[in-house]
Parts: C-alpha cells; structure tokens; sequence
DNA sequence: AATTTTCTTGCACGCGCGTGCAAACCGGTG
DNA sequence: CACCGGTTTGCACGCGCGTGCAAGAAAATT
C-alpha cells in the first residue's frame, strides 16, 4: 500500500534521495550534514534545504557503523532510591543531548545481571560508559574497562583511583572542611556522624574527612554511626534505635549526615520518634541538596554539587579523543537553612 | 602498539573471526546467536564456544542496520521531580534489558528542544517511543508519529484515547471507585480532592471520577482544589493556603490526593503549619505507593499500580510486529497504611 | 540400495553512511 | 594564454551483520 505512495516517501528517507533533490552526489550530502567539512557554503544551503524537503535526517546507527563516533553513552546506575540520582539523570541526560549525545540507561541493580549489562552496553558501540551507581565492584570496573567497544569509562560525582578511569565528582574533603567549619562556627560541640555503606573503588571521604577534622580542631573523636545504605528509612530506623532513650545528656547537639536521604530519615526519626525538635535539640545537615532538602519541613542545610559544570565537563572530556585520565574535581557551596 | 598484539585480538572481534575460530562460514555464527534459527545443536555448541574463547559479542548497531529491528526503544520522560518515575524507570529498564531491549533516555523537560529530542530518537532507529512523562501535547504526539523510523507510540501508565497510540495503564476509573468506597467506608464525610494540573492528550480521571462517585454516593459535592504541577512544594503552599486558619468546622475530614507526592506536600502542611495530626484531624490518600509513601512518619495510604506487570505487557506490544492499537488497562490494588 | 524428504550450511547482496584519494573546478597570475 | 595553488566534488571501499535462496549433507522412505 504505501510502498506505491511515492508522493511523499517517508517510509526510509536516506541521503541518495536528497543528493537526487538537490543534485549532488549522495557523498555531498554527507558532507553538508558535516561541521568542519569541506563544502562550499552555497551547495550546503542546497542540499540542507533539499533535505528539510523531502525531511531527510542522517541515520546515526548507519553513521556511528561507518565512522568510529557513536554519539552515545551508556549511563550505568545501580540505586533508584536516591532522588539525587533523578537530579543527576535530568542534568546528564539535558546536557548530553544539547551537545549531540543520546544516552543509554542501563540498570545495574541486578547483581548477576550487571556485567551482561555492560557488555551489552557495548554491543551498541557507545563512546563512553557513565558511571553514577553506588557498588560498583572491581570486578565490574574491570569488566567494563576489558569490555570492547567501551572507550572511556567514567565515573560521576565520585572519586576513584583506579586506573584507566575518569572521575568527575566535587572534592569531598573540601566540602566537608566547609562543613565541619559551619558546624563548628554554629556552636556545636557533640557531633554524631552518619555515613552510608563504605564501598571500595569509588570512596566519598565525607566521613573519614569529618572525623579527622574534627578532632584536630576540637580534640574529641566524633560518634559515628552508619547505614548499610543510603536509605531513608534505614537511617530512620539506625538513628532511632541509636538515639531513642539515651539520657538528654548523652544526646548530640548535631547530626552530620552524608548524605540528604539519610538527614531526612534521621529528621523524621528525631521528630517522629522522639519527639524532640530540628534543630532546637538536634540539628542535622546533609549532603547534595536534593529538592525535597528545600520542603518546608526539613530545611535542610546541606551542601549543593555543582552537576551542570560537572556534567559540561564530561561533554567537554567525552569529545577530548585523549584519553589522558584527567580526574578533575569541583567545589560546590554550602546550603543553609534552617535545619542547622 | 596493539594492533601488533594479536594474541589476543580485542581492538574488534567480528563474527568473522569466531567463523575462522570454529571452521565455519561467517553466516553460520550469525545463526548461532539467533534463536529458532536453522543450525544444528553441535554445530551452535562449537561456535559459541569459539565465540567465547575469542571474546565475541554480536554488534548490535550492526546487526540493526541489516535486519529491520534494533531491540532498541525510547523513553520520553519530561518529569524528574515526582519519585514515581524513578520507580517506572528502574522497572521499564530492568525488565526491558530481561528480554533483551536496550532503553535510550530522552530528557523532553525542555519544551523547545522537545521535538528535537525526539527526532533524534529516531534517529537512531528504536522500534518504539515510550512516553512516561506527564505533558505531551498533542503536536508532541504528532511529531512523533510523524517522525520517521518510530514504529510505535507508548503511552505508560496514563490513558490516551489519541489514535495511532497505544497506552498502558491502570484502570484510574476502577482505582477511584475502590479508594472512594474505603474512605466512605471508613465514615470520613467531608472530603476534599487535591488534584494536578489538567493534561489534554493523556489524561488521568481521578478526579472526575472521585467527584462524580461522591456525589452519587452521598449526594454532596466534594470540595476541590488543584495545584499546577505535581509538586510536593506547590502541594504544601497551596494546602496551607486553602486550609490555614479556616475554623475547625470547616475544615475536611479526609483529603483525598491526586498522587503521592500531592500528598506529601499536603501532610507536611497539615502538621508542620497547621499543627494538626493526621490521620485524626485530616486523613490523607495518595496515588502510586512511591517508596517513600511508606515511611514511618508518612504511613500514606495509597493505591499502588502493578508497575512490573505493565512493563511486561509493554514487552509483549514490542515483541507482536502487528500494530493494532491494544489500549490496555490493569487494576492495582489499595495500600492501607495510617494515614487514612 | 536408490531415492525422497528434511536439515543444515554457504553465499551474493544490501542496510545507510564515512573516509581517503583522485579528478574536476575555479579564479588569479606571469 | 598557459599555468598553478587552492577549493570543491565524486567515487571505491568498507563498517559488521541479516535475509533469501540454492547447494550440500544427513536422515527417512520405498
């Protein structure tokens, strides 16, 4: 049926058709299509007027097969938990697209199933695999820099020594310098630490920097306490059953959390389950400044990342065709509110 | 350097070379790695082992260019605030990527960039556009109709009577029916609906069929209020805004929310401006069952959509190439919780 | 044992486009 | 007018694999 609809031959539009249009060869067009190519200014306006006729788009698989560029990304991510990573995924994928790349989600969260993931990931010949999980195991780090195909691996908004990998994350230990000070600065004197699970290839020093920071300024090791991960309600439940009992005494004047999902679990907690008030009697600050941070009710001061640059520069990395790994490391800025 | 290395010859094993590895012709590999394809056991035994020993994956972005499909499909999301889409998008990928689908993630937030977007899409042939954001106006939807190489429209989880569309979702009408009976039957009287912003193209029908159910129940017209997007923060202002202040009388005994995250906002509000306790001032309902509707300082209840089995429907619409339009709607199932 | 029938395998061709090179073109100069 | 440097265009080849068809091998039938 529409095989003989010749009018308009929309079922498969490729760049024979145009350069027949525009009357060039099918390669012309190719060119005109090309930044940076060798076409004369008048035969480009030809031929791209010919195409917006007969409404010709180049064909990026057939492309990515014939040059050695895809245009694509494999964004790898393991916890859907998190809204940070919502943040994260919004930004990555707005700032990718604006520069020409699409993006692949891949779920890793099925353990047995990651590494087949990823090797599918690079079945389709991705230039870079974007790395913003959580657990991502030497055994997967070496999967995917062994996988073929995947040209870069990098890792977002955590910080990794592991070769033959890029990190772009903020500078942990500088963001929780800026913290320990506010904390300071504000007066408080017992600090009760709550950190998420501690992975191995990509470490956040969040917890390791408070500590150190903190007895060499006041002399005294903080408590600390910790979550098997960065789960809101286990930090409800870790920060109630931790807290709920002890004597008025014994309880911290501050809550220092690595994060924000835990500081809203711990809020509701001090709240809810012990009946005290945030921050008259526990202050608590986070870390990411996801938007539920600013809800009323939490006011979280926390510490905001500075994901667009972070994600301009992997743009800026992703078409670098050197792969020198420039591990590079952002400031953000502390978020006040009312929570501390 | 390592094109010299051909111990191992990882820069690209093609099929080529497991067919020299396994002694057969190239076409037979290709067999090999497809299923009910015509090849012996023992033969497909040898060259997958032979494939295994050099390292060899089918390229994907190939094998799309030379059959007709590219187990490839779009997901158009324009939403990162509601947490309920991170659930969607950890289901869709996850049980996509089980029957062998690949999952492109296109941000369609900003509006002019939108068609661009999803012409890019196309662009890289997927065999499907997936829809799981809230705004597609109808020249959205023509775009992508029109747009070339997109085989199908898929509209998840919101109903769409648009043409050339087929959409997966919960039966709203059934849903409200069975969240309307549990609040008549738990004896609350004076309900009000908070509802989102009206959408055109696909749209939910919570809230003419609460309001249409309520009135035929009871004879009375519940109250309405609306915010303009599905925001816990807009949720909080504008419940403080209608609520704060109103003599106790006045005030409904049960609100009865659009989505959770509505809900949220609201019980925020409820407590941390108005100083009064759900569920026995105010109840609240929710939509959707996200993962933080249950924490212990929420305890929403919700109505949870049986997000998996729809993903595994969508998965039987991608597999059947025939594209009769099965709109398909499924029943959740009320979460009780303490909030209502 | 000879001959069908059914499986299994090999192969030409094409999917749509990019790259490198050579031919063609253009305008300007001695 | 011939010559030359620079620019623009055309073209063979290949990217890695699937599909349809025909030849070959194996199994089943008489």
């Amino acid at each position: 049926m529409t095989e003989t609809d010749s009018s308009h031959a929309d079922q498969t539009v490729t760049a024979d058709d145009v350069a027949e249009a525009a009357g060039v060869s099918r390669w012309t067009v190719s060119r005109a299509f090309k930044k940076d190519a060798s076409i004369s200014p008048k035969t480009r306006a030809k031929v791209l007027a010919a195409a917006e006729a007969v409404g010709y788009l180049p064909d990026l698989q057939a492309a990515s097969l014939a040059s050695e560029r895809s245009n694509l990304v494999a964004l790898l991510i393991d916890d859907f938990n998190n809204p940070h990573k919502l943040v994260m995924l919004e930004r990555l994928t707005r700032v990718l697209r604006k520069n020409g790349w699409d993006t692949l989600l891949v779920n890793t969260l099925d353990g047995t199933e990651t590494n087949h993931a990823l090797l599918s990931a690079s079945q389709r010949r991705v230039d870079a695999a974007i790395l913003i999980g959580l657990q991502f195991s030497d055994a997967l780090l070496n999967a995917a820099t062994g996988a073929r195909r995947v040209k870069k691996l990098i890792i977002f908004a955590r910080s990794s020594e592991n070769a033959n990998t890029i990190s772009i994350s903020v500078d942990d230990r500088e963001a929780m310098r800026e913290m320990t000070a506010y904390v300071l600065s504000r007066g408080y004197r017992k600090p009760m630490f709550l950190a998420g699970p501690d992975t191995h290839s990509a470490h956040l020093r969040r917890k390791e920097t408070f500590v150190e920071l903190w007895q060499q300024e006041t002399g005294v090791q903080p408590e600390v306490i910790g979550v098997e991960s960065y789960d809101s309600n286990l930090a409800y439940g870790i920060a109630t059953q931790t807290l709920k009992g002890r004597a008025r005494a014994d309880l911290p004047d501050v809550l220092v959390c690595e994060n924000d999902a835990l500081a809203m679990g711990a809020i509701d907690a001090i709240r809810h389950e012990m009946n005290l008030r945030v921050p008259e009697d526990i202050a608590v600050t986070g870390f990411d400044d996801v938007p539920q941070a600013a809800r009323p009710n939490y006011q979280l001061t926390t510490y905001r990342q500075p994901i667009t640059r972070m994600a301009e520069r992997l743009v800026e990395i992703l078409q670098n065709a050197e792969n020198r790994d420039d591990n590079c490391s952002f400031l953000g800025e502390i978020v006040v509110r009312a929570s501390a």
